[in-house]
DNA sequence: CTGAAAGCGCTTACAG
DNA sequence: CTGAAAGCGCTTACAG
């Protein structure tokens, strides 16, 4: 069988105790000693069985990730940037997947992560003041992204602001019918960012007397699919959206395929601006609102470390950066009929045009 | 504090034997018992400790899965579809991310998995035989995906076959300039996946009396830039190719930007064909070869439990399939020449052709 | 069906 | 600097 710490100790003709000191780097062991314990783990080929270590020292050197959807961009992201510091740190990182509606109330009810992390990171996890409560209560350390409370400490980005910016920039284009693709107006979970990102483009328009309508308003789901499901309302409404702000680059990128279906250009006949900067943004031209998601999942296994040492400090918010990248998918409202300084840039085709038969 | 066993059982007026039993569902419990226990610990709010279970049941009941690069597509879905059957059999899933160098060292060295998981599944590890036989040793049954070994039940696809496909699908078309986007050269990793694709794309270029030109056979990293840079090489090249075969979306989308911005035309000018059937691949009209990716996690997770019953199984190997899905970034040679019954199918332009100005 | 007890493999005061 | 011993919180023969 596998060695275990009594077969080092009396190989190295010391106790266990040595053997564990030793091994843990503490010091109060005499150099001659450690090395003679070392030799012997090694000889050996001996790992401390973690499940003990965990049992008798009651600290478990790993962290849970909780999202909810593991496949989309933001998520792999978050999670990578977290494994990153998380395992410089000596941590191991623990998968919470929790998509579905019944996985979501399974964690929230039997609070799985009890005795088993040091802590959890929540990634965009929707929670309500009294969810939030429940699961400070389990007495394990959290730190939350997307969403601030005054439990833990929480990475956030100014979700108003950013939609501010990208709504004004269609504006300042001379776009007048701006459409928006968001999230799904009757999700159980109520995630924030959406409802702030809508408070600022709305705020926009008004701020520059345009009508608000309720059908250019349309849900996504923050997937690709539901961005394309969404702009055919959009193109198929009565006097439709010359530009359209879509909240995620996922929708955004769904919404350009639809377009391009319907045979409309981008941005000649509308303009598309994303939120993300997603790795593939870059390469189909999207303009969109940048933010730093790998930056947030390795803030927050920061903050969690840095929590572990004091528990009890004033929770830290950081706010992320967020910033507009202008790219070709958005343009003035009828380049061709301007004559001013600006020429309109034009979205990277895919294929060049259509050439006319021979 | 949290309730310990035996907080249930002194409440249930048990012994702490009875309450973990009941508690796990075993047989041998009087119902009326059982149900004291249940009360007792809801009570409580009692959750067993897992590190103490697990070192006395000897059993961790996670599993950890071995990703190169966390953020790549590819691994994000492979994980997904891995946790979520791992998930419903009760296991947890571990994160080791051994993309660098050093970290790669680390865990074969180490093999830090060691009485930490009860499995491990290696998602596209390029490992020696001499490798995969210390991770063998480690006593931890193994599920790869991606490499076959004699050692361990895997999940691979017919590369080979799936490259001559490819490649053929580009030779009917009528191109006889046929460029490769694959790994780099010098890569220490010997990934079998790109070594094999070349292999077909050489070989249907032979049977077919294709010139073979090492120079348009270049290095995309499997990355998005990667891809555009390789392909910034092929368009450079003197008699450059007229259609391409990028061993990944990833990689053929990267070549799509650099073609657009060489202010070229998919699929009139050149031609473009991927390999994995990325979420975006559809969105971008691109045609390629899907493989089932999620499956392929789901496929290794259903292996890897099933193995822990029958360690000394034969180990199992499943292939699984490839499909040719035809988009619209390729296209027959010169397609405005022909006047056959094919008409070409123009890729999806994201922005509409240019138009002279007013 | 149930309990007493050993044991899983560590860590950590405590004493020296 | 080192060791003996208790203890972490479970599971599992074994006995009844």
């Amino acid at each position: 069988m596998t060695a275990s710490i009594s077969d080092v100790a009396t190989q190295a003709g010391v106790s266990v105790a040595t053997v564990s000191r030793a091994l843990r780097g503490l010091p109060n062991v005499a150099p001659s000693t450690r090395d003679r314990v070392l030799d012997a783990a090694r000889d050996l080929d001996y790992v401390a069985d973690p499940n003990a270590s965990r049992l008798a020292a009651g600290r478990t050197r790993s962290v849970g990730m909780v999202v909810p959807l593991f496949t989309q961009w933001f998520f792999s992201q978050c999670v990578a940037g977290a494994e990153g510091v998380l395992a410089a740190g000596g941590y191991e990182t623990l998968l919470y997947n929790i998509g579905s509606h019944e996985s979501r109330r399974r964690f929230l009810t039997e609070l799985p992560f009890r005795k088993r992390v040091d802590g959890i990171v929540l990634v965009d996890l929707p929670v309500s003041e009294a969810e939030m409560a429940t699961l400070c209560e389990a007495g394990v350390p959290i730190v939350t992204i997307g969403l601030r409370t005054e439990q833990a400490p929480s990475i956030t980005i100014d979700n108003y602001g950013a939609a501010c910016t990208a709504t004004r920039h269609l504006v300042n284009l001379g776009h007048e019918r701006i459409g928006m693709i968001s999230n799904l107006p009757d999700d159980p979970r109520h995630f924030h960012a959406p409802v702030d990102r809508r408070r600022g483009y709305q705020d926009v328009l008004a701020e520059h007397d345009l009508e608000l309508r309720p059908e250019l308003d349309v849900p996504g789901n923050f997937s690709l699919e539901g961005g394309a499901e969404a702009m055919a309302q959009l193109v198929a409404v009565d006097r439709p959206p010359t530009a359209v702000f879509a909240q995620s680059d996922e929708m955004a990128i769904g919404a350009l395929k639809t377009i391009h279906d319907a045979g409309l250009r981008v941005p000649e006949d509308i303009s598309i601006l994303g939120f993300d900067d997603h790795d593939m943004a870059e390469f189909v031209g999207l303009t969109t609102i940048a933010q730093p998601v790998v930056q947030h999942g390795e803030l927050a296994a920061e903050l969690l470390l840095e929590r572990a040492d004091r528990p009890d400090a004033e929770p830290t918010h950081v706010e992320a950066p967020t910033k507009l990248i202008v790219r070709d998918t958005t343009a003035p409202r009828h380049p061709a009929r301007r004559d001013g300084p600006h020429r309109p840039r034009r979205a990277r085709p895919l294929a060049g045009p259509p050439r006319g038969l021979p």
